[in-house]
DNA sequence: AAATAAAGAGTGTAATTACACCTATGCAAG
DNA sequence: CTTGCATAGGTGTAATTACACTCTTTATTT
């Protein structure tokens, strides 16, 4: 029955944007509290990650990263300082006269290490809060619909 | 059959607070963009909106509505000023000495109500790439989710 | 070969987010 | 009444985010 307080009126779906920043909020601020104690916020944890895991190929290229990452490739630019001012990342030459690949030193390959069981504390709170069945019901949602939304650089209209 | 390459080996669940991360991000270019004519970003527009329901009964306080936002009460101290700014909002003296009423002004509502029509045409262009169903999906968990992780306020150590 | 287009990356600016800390007001215990 | 604590709100600082624009380098076209 989905049907709300009078027939044929139907009241107040909300906005699925807002509803996805708001949870979306509240989860970054758990996964940042529980990695804390090893100085890296969760973006600056899956950005080391997912650099780390794609240079099992080849170090990516800034703009490569960017598009794993689902941000944009300025706000990338922007992400990447404070982690190599840390010295957890280098930017040397890339292939191209161009572009830049992202390397994952070795000091940044420590600080993953000691941040990754926090991480699986803050999975595993999630899914102690939230219960499996619900977790694995917004990974399948978010990975069938992020696809269908086109990449993050494309504007939907002109 | 969830079953993955061989027998015994699960492999890579993802990062649930990156996953979220990413579609909140793109989800939230999509209605940024769709609202950019109206010079409201979705983040101003679900203040506003917000600000007016409450209203409804009684100007919200600057912590209540920090509260039905999902937003730090600093957070929102921040995201009100380019709206005082425009003139979309005012700050009056609350009830109290302490507090302070958020009140949407004329043009506040001006504004709002030029904005609603595009803010709709983002959730429809939402709902045509996603499908109703993933849709009403999102909204299901995100309903169900939030309120398990506790208000923002919350650390869940200490 | 020169002109033009495309690709890769960075800057200026501005909004969003939140933690740690600070101020002022109200309320309750003594 | 005053001392003390809880409540309401703001600031300093820093990270996250992305659009518009710029610069440089490579590729393409004429």
């Amino acid at each position: 029955m989905i049907q709300a307080t009078a027939p044929g009126v139907m009241r107040a779906p909300g906005c699925t944007c807002f509803k996805l920043r708001s949870l979306a909020r509240r989860v970054t601020q758990l996964y940042d509290q529980a990695l804390a104690p090893a100085g890296l916020t969760v973006t600056q944890y899956s950005l080391i990650a997912t650099a780390r895991r794609r240079a099992q190929v080849a170090p990516p290229a800034v703009g490569e990263l960017a598009q794993a990452l689902v941000t944009d490739r300025t706000t990338l630019t922007r992400n990447l300082k404070p982690l190599i001012d840390a010295g957890y990342l280098e930017l040397r030459p890339g292939v191209d006269g161009r572009s830049k690949a992202v390397i994952v030193t070795a000091h940044g390959e420590a600080a993953y290490r000691a941040a990754r069981p926090l991480w699986k504390l803050a999975q595993a709170a999630m899914e102690a809060r939230a219960g499996a069945r619900r977790i694995a019901d917004i990974h399948t949602l978010v990975d069938g619909v992020l696809p269908l939304l086109g990449p993050i650089d494309d504007r939907l209209d002109d």
